[in-house]
DNA sequence: TTATTTCATTGCAATATTACGATAAATAAA
DNA sequence: TTTATTTATCGTAATATTGCAATGAAATAA
């Protein structure tokens, strides 16, 4: 009990729903948006920027990296860290035929 | 200790990350899917379709309605479940923002 | 009325997530 | 070498999620 039944799912479902955890956290999202601004990849002050601790920041990128929406590339003491160009795109991708599946209609489709 | 300090955040923030969590297991993804696909508004036969037990379901249905992406309506003993026309396509283009926030490029910005 | 059907809710156990202090590891600077 | 800087990891506490059996609630059928 309490753990998730992929087997049940399709691949697909099973990648949609992993992408989707990897960016279900505020802090993740203020991360990738402050990378996306700007863009020289930053380092350790996003742990100025967002207002948590250094080891949740941490944390926070590793999911990130895991996911494979950023890439990190060590420069002595820092760690650079900038969007993963290729994994963005699939992601896009992933979640617009994902919401493209339903043709929109103004009337919902139950009464 | 353990929750999600919201108030570090933008409220858009909060919110793609909330609507993430919500499309964030494969079980809401199915049920999305099967939603799209019948059209017709599916009730607890998702039990059959999917694996998991009729309270699992009834549980992933609630936490879908609560963030707005589905809508059901009674009719005797059944409930009717369908997309929510206007929040779908408002948490599309919420997504499809944020990932065209980011103008992709071939290689990194981090080398 | 008394079943029956359908779905929601409750209560619980197992597991996962979030956050942070403390510490370790690795490089740079003195 | 010693010291400072930067990041990752470990350990722990608090909270959230997942899944299901059991029970409730509400409408229908007999």
């Amino acid at each position: 009990m309490g753990v998730t039944q992929t087997h049940l799912f399709t691949e697909e479902q099973n990648k949609i729903a992993q992408m989707a955890k990897a960016i279900a956290h505020p802090a993740r999202i203020a991360i990738l948006q402050h990378l996306i601004k700007t863009n020289s990849c930053i380092n350790g002050d996003l742990v100025m920027e967002i207002g948590l601790a250094q080891a949740t920041i941490s944390q926070h990128l590793r999911e990130l990296k895991e996911a494979g929406l950023i890439q990190g590339s060590i420069e002595g003491t820092r760690v650079n860290y900038c969007i993963h160009p290729e994994n963005w795109t699939m992601l896009r991708n992933l979640f617009h035929s994902f919401f493209e599946s339903y043709s929109n209609c103004t009337t919902p489709s139950c009464t």
